[in-house]
RNA sequence: GGCGGGAUGCCGGAGUGGACGAACGGGGCUGUCUUGAAAACAGUUGUACUUGAAAGAGUACCGUAGGUUCGAAUCCUACUCCCGCCGCCA
């Protein structure tokens, strides 16, 4: 959500922003219904004013039939009122429709750009492995070390549905045991909410009402949120922070479910891209400040690196192109590790800065030092997401033999040394 | 799943139809007194929106959304959340 008073001083700056993010918006019509709903605000306003000063006088008559003379004027002030209530709630909903469509504009190192091959590499790190064997891909290896069965996933659950098994799970849960340690760490406190959540959350977060259709919903108008970013930012909502509090530093860890509507017949087999997958997500509230984002969106690019680079995984980082970024999103960098038998880089993580969109539509503010109010500013990243993850993983560290060896920093919390 | 109680400002808590944006107490802020502090005393104390250059003015807000009424914190309905009790349960 942005603030009305800028659209209305920028529109230019906006409708630029809108083209740059592929979104259409019609701002001018925005700016129209904002004017015309202004103007029923004022007419209400003054008419609920007249209200009240002759409900006052109703109050203080002694006489009855004056009480009674002006109990009539009253009714039929209030057949104005209603009329004028209902222009203005109709105005005030077809208002706020067009709000929740408006993107904040990229920042202006964005690249410009329609879609992920728009995106622009800032850097890389590590060379792609060579084999001085004939190397396999993460699904024959997982299978034939008995770690993955997409068969039975299916027969289960279905289409994008899978099976961890055996020391697969126990990598899976030392991955997100590591990530989560290596975070709290860097100051981040850990935090395990739930992922099903109500619809303010999603709303909140910038997910709806465009990604309504990516999210599974609940018989119970709950929604199962695509990432941890959800409950973690939804945690302080309705909530005034002390400027001292600031900043705060969460590393969640939950499920995500996404639909994946959006990608039918994309990496369909494998665990790739899945319905149901768990991960570790940095979110930070911190000062309402552009500088102060820009610092902290660097910041967890780094606490990112620092994790893939101890996994001693080569990968790049792109700053995401406009047209790529989500509705809330100012700037975004992923990260993508080699996989060798795709000879691609693939995105592990994601990290954003999204100014005070989320917080304006959360209404999370905090109380600088002077005394004034101000909305926090967010940014989000992921820690681990896996199985994700497992994918260059093993592919990367397989041997000749078909085993897999455990990356060092895991080794202490798998308790061995490869698999197979 | 069943039954009962509750939600009021920064906090506690009163208010069951009219002058209530809200008693009272606590806290905070400002001032007086004091070398300083404490105590005492006096004053002050929310948020959002509209309008205005500003000072200001206006409107809304007593969990949320509707309804009744000339008028709702107060009455009615639904919902959300909290607290008890019974049942079920990883």
């Amino acid at each position: 959500m942005l603030d009305i008073k800028f659209i209305r001083e920028n529109p230019d700056k906006i409708k630029q922003g809108c083209q740059k993010k592929q979104v259409r918006v019609d701002i001018d019509k925005l700016l129209r219904v904002d004017k015309k709903r202004r103007e029923a605000l004022s007419a209400l306003e003054d008419m609920r004013a007249k209200k009240n000063k002759a409900s006052k006088q109703i109050a203080a008559a002694e006489d009855k039939r004056e009480k009674q003379k002006i109990i009539l004027q009253m009714r039929e002030l209030d057949k104005s009122n209603d009329r004028l209530e209902k222009t203005l709630k109709g105005l005030e909903k077809e208002f706020n429709e067009l709000m929740f469509q408006v993107p904040i504009p990229p920042a202006f190192d964005v690249p410009e750009g329609r879609a992920d091959k728009d995106n622009v590499e800032v850097k890389s790190w590590g060379k792609p492995p060579k084999f001085n064997f004939p190397p396999k891909d993460y699904i024959t290896l997982m299978e034939s070390l008995d770690l993955l069965d997409l068969k039975r996933g299916a027969k289960i659950g279905g289409f994008r549905q899978y099976v961890i098994k055996n020391k697969a799970v126990l990598l899976e849960q030392a991955l997100l045991r590591w990530s989560l340690d290596y975070l709290i760490k860097k100051g981040f406190s850990p935090l395990r909410p739930t992922i099903m959540v109500k619809e303010f959350a999603m709303i909140g977060t910038g997910m709806f009402p465009r990604g309504k259709k990516e999210t599974y919903e609940t018989n119970d108008n709950l929604f199962l949120a695509g990432t941890t970013e959800v409950p973690l930012m939804a945690y302080h909502a309705n909530e005034v922070l002390k400027e001292e509090e600031l900043p705060k530093k969460y590393v969640g860890i939950s499920e995500a479910f996404r639909r994946e509507v959006g990608s039918y017949g994309k990496d369909t087999r494998g665990i790739l891209r899945v319905h149901e997958f768990w991960q570790t997500e940095q979110v930070i509230l911190c000062k309402n400040n552009e500088n102060e984002s820009i610092r902290w969106h660097e910041q967890l690019l780094k606490d990112s690196e620092g994790l893939v680079q101890a996994l001693g995984l080569p990968y790049r980082v792109i700053n995401c192109c406009a047209g790529d970024l989500a509705d809330g999103q100012v700037k975004r960098y992923d990260i993508e590790i080699w996989v060798p038998s795709q000879e691609k880089y693939r995105e592990t993580h994601s990290d954003s800065y999204l100014f005070d969109f989320q917080a304006r539509r959360l209404n999370i503010r905090y109380r600088t030092k002077t005394g004034q109010l101000k909305f926090v500013h967010s940014l989000n990243n992921t820690g681990i997401a896996v199985p994700r993850i497992l994918i260059p993983l093993i592919e990367s560290y397989q041997q000749k033999d078909g085993s897999v060896k455990v990356p060092g920093v895991l080794q202490k919390y798998v308790r061995f040394k490869k698999i197979g």
